[in-house]
DNA sequence: AAGACCTCCAACCGCTGGGAT
DNA sequence: TATCCCAGCGGTTGGAGGTCT
């Protein structure tokens, strides 16, 4: 539609941010408030495009989000809002304060697909799995190494090397925290928990 | 100890809907 | 009505880091 792009991207970083952009754009909201995102990164001294204020602001930076593990009953309730809304994962965030909408999408796709397989529940439908797709089912279950497998194969495509990307991020934080370590007196959030990493293997399957 | 395998999540991209002109 | 601009949404990705052999 001819329409002109968000933003001067070969004017913008991308990839994690740092400290310092965080706490810009922490302090900048702190004044002026949220809004205008298109402007914003001019406004705050920011090399980064709106959408990407944004999305750091609302699944990072809001002081109000809660850090941590999801309870059962977040569980519970994020499996009852999704059989409800389907993918509707803003609307499902908008009911679980202090979630956002990315957060519950990537919990959704690592844990709870997983939990409602191992229920025999389809997790699109939300219904008792037939034997076919229990068979299906199960396949996926046991082998949902199969999106690094995807990647793979499409490394494989690029001569074995990883598909490349505009830019590659630049690497940042101490371990287990991607982004920077940052300055103490700015409202920002809690260290997240110790990620439960590692191989969980669906049973009766070994690695490698 | 090394390498393979896997999990997890921050951040990206492309698309859509709504408001303005 | 048609077009443009913008914020927001959903799907997807890369890569850090944990576990296992």
């Amino acid at each position: 539609m001819g329409r002109s792009p968000c933003c001067e991207k070969e004017h913008t970083n991308k990839g994690a941010w740092t400290k310092e952009e965080d706490q810009r754009l922490i302090a900048y909201i702190r004044v002026n408030g949220e809004g205008c995102w298109r402007s914003l990164p001019k406004a705050a001294g920011l090399l980064r495009c709106g959408k990407s204020c944004r999305l750091r602001w609302m699944n990072y930076l809001r002081p109000d989000l809660k850090r941590g593990n999801f309870t059962d009953d977040e569980d519970e309730l994020i499996i009852r809002l999704h059989s409800l809304l389907g993918n509707k994962w803003s609307l499902i965030a908008g009911q679980l304060p202090g979630r956002t909408d990315n957060e519950i999408k990537n919990y959704w796709n690592t844990h709870i697909k997983r939990k409602l397989l191992s229920r025999g529940m389809d997790p699109h439908t939300h219904r008792p799995l037939t034997p076919v797709d229990g068979a299906a089912a199960s396949h996926e279950a046991a082998s949902h190494g199969v999106v690094v497998r995807r990647r793979q194969q499409r490394r494989d495509e690029h001569g074995g090397a990883a598909v490349p990307r505009p830019e590659p991020r630049p690497v940042s934080g101490p371990a287990g925290c991607r982004h920077a370590d940052l300055a103490p007196g700015l409202p920002l959030p809690p260290p997240r928990p110790p990620r439960r990493g590692g191989v969980q293997l669906p049973s009766g399957r070994q690695p490698g």
